[in-house]
DNA sequence: TTTGCAAATGCAACCTGGTTGCGAAAGAGA
DNA sequence: TCTCTTTCGCAACCAGGTTGCATTTGCAAA
């Protein structure tokens, strides 16, 4: 069974509606290969002819975060992006020329920092964000290129 | 010399202007324990009865950030909030609770991470941000004794 | 000390991302 | 098909932040 399926007999089984905005949106978050703002989603839902009240996509979003199927990214811009819940904690690598974000799983996570913050200052540390800002391949290859040909 | 004397006489000796706005944020932001928003700032301006219109606050503020006395920090809640350049790099405790935030220095960095990342996904990382969001130790205090007492 | 000018200020109007109240439309089980 | 909710669209609203423009102010040269 594909993800999408999982998602929508999962909703479904714990008594929601599947209506078309419902199923547009997390199709939309499902094929994108980055988060997105309400305001891209719109974008691309009506590029599949699925036209979507600016009030709607934002009461669907807050829907789907309040039932686990998605989550909010913050990257600091003034805009919340969003998408599926990923199997695993993870954190972010975020092009600043072409805003292409990379999910990045890492090995031993901050669990040591977040023991030491504790026993430091008492600090109980509940969640964490952690984002890379930088080049991604392609833009930094164009930057090289740029470079050398002057 | 203390620092507030420091920044006033770099300012001026780069041909910026002393005015009791620049001195007030300056101060107020030298003197808070936390990082502070426009309004934030705007209301603790009033206490010293200096009243700034809030353009003028968020133009100000934009003056500093540009030459380095501050900088901006964002925790996630779409308001920027603004501290006193520090010394070094630094991430941040953040109390979901009351909102105290401390500063945290790391021995080493995230710099192998960073290598890693440019190995694995030729990604150039420029800087990054780290956040951690949980309870400081007067709330998760307050938090067990409230627990106790039931 | 006065004068001249760029830098800084206040005000009103504006912008963007996001929210709210409410009546109308549409899922889905009976 | 009927009925009960959930969801939708619309218009108006809110908060954080920005812009254009006319006025004031810091400060240094005269
Ligand atoms: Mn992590
Ligand atoms: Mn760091
Ligand atoms: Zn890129
Ligand atoms: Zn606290």
């Amino acid at each position: 069974m594909i993800k999408t399926e999982i998602i929508f007999s999962n909703l479904k089984r714990n008594g929601h509606r599947l209506t078309k905005t419902r199923k547009a949106i997390v199709s939309a978050l499902l094929t994108s290969e980055c988060p997105l703002s309400a305001f891209d989603l719109k974008a691309r839902l009506l590029d599949g002819d699925v036209e979507v009240n600016k009030t709607t996509v934002y009461r669907e979003l807050a829907f789907l975060v309040k039932h686990n199927v998605i989550h909010e990214i913050q990257f600091g811009d003034g805009k919340t992006r969003y998408r599926v819940c990923p199997d695993g904690h993870h954190h972010h690598a975020i092009c600043v020329k072409c805003s292409k974000v990379d999910e990045i799983i890492m090995e031993n996570d901050l669990a040591a920092h977040e023991k030491k913050l504790d026993k430091l200052i008492n600090f109980k540390v509940l969640h964490h964000t952690l984002e890379f800002f930088g080049l991604c391949k392609a833009c930094n290859n164009a930057e090289l290129k740029k470079r050398a040909a002057r």
